[in-house]
DNA sequence: CAACTGCATCGATTCTCCTGCATGTGTGCA
DNA sequence: TGCACACATGCAGGAGAATCGATGCAGTTG
């Protein structure tokens, strides 16, 4: 695929179906699933969770590769995915890559899943 | 993989540890990511969104086939994997297979992904 | 300017997954 | 008992993904 590329971005703003409610379409259902696709790997899960749980909020790329047990390449690959999915952002300072969430991209996928709250979604428009 | 085998049960039960919060461990990231990659498809984002806005939300096989565009056999794999991953229920009846949403499971995915807000998780220890 | 460091990219390998065809299993009906 | 239907399973082909070593590139430092 490749699709993604912001996924999350043309989910959050044009605003994609949920799961509940009416059957998805083939569009949304794509997108959806190239974002969540993005999440479900051990690996990048744990970089999530890693950068999130750094002091600051961020971290480089090699503060990560150690806990993951993974090659520097292979944990480059994984941060371009999260990245292109919409999922962590990327500044570049000195010869450090530092990466941190982006703020409300997770939440809004998980309102993505779980739709009839109340909440979420209310907004719109 | 093919650890999946009911994983949202290991999960919702023995509380796996939520994305956020400390750094995730490697056996809980696997768990999460099974029951993610499971979701992480176009077709099963589809099934789980006919069935769940199917009349009295279930629906067969035979109803699911025509709306995906996909063949039997492939639309009760991917059935399979939905229920082998928690998701999906299925009941025998007479000649047809009925198949139904579990029905907070979609819900705790979502709130694994989503942990310090007030609610969820909120009853731990 | 040269050497080094932190990352990204490339190429290759291996493995996983999606899908369909063919086939097997079980249920209902004549 | 035999046949038809709904579904599951087995097998195979092809596409996609994870990983690593090697390499390229941009800042930093001496």
């Amino acid at each position: 695929m490749e699709i993604v590329g912001t996924a999350l971005a043309e989910m959050t703003m044009p605003q994609i179906s949920p799961l509940a409610g009416e059957p998805i379409e083939r569009a949304d259902a794509e997108r959806l699933a190239g974002v969540l696709k993005a999440l479900a790997d051990p690996a990048r899960l744990r970089l999530l969770s890693l950068i999130q749980s750094a002091t600051d909020g961020e971290a480089c790329v090699c503060d990560l590769t150690a806990p993951l047990g993974l090659s520097q390449p292979t944990v480059s690959h994984h941060l371009r995915i999260l990245t292109e999915a919409g999922l962590l952002e990327r500044e570049k300072r000195g010869v450090w890559a530092y990466y941190r969430l982006v703020p409300t991209a997770i939440a809004t996928i998980a309102d993505l899943l779980t739709p009839p709250r109340k909440r979420a979604t209310k907004k719109a428009r």
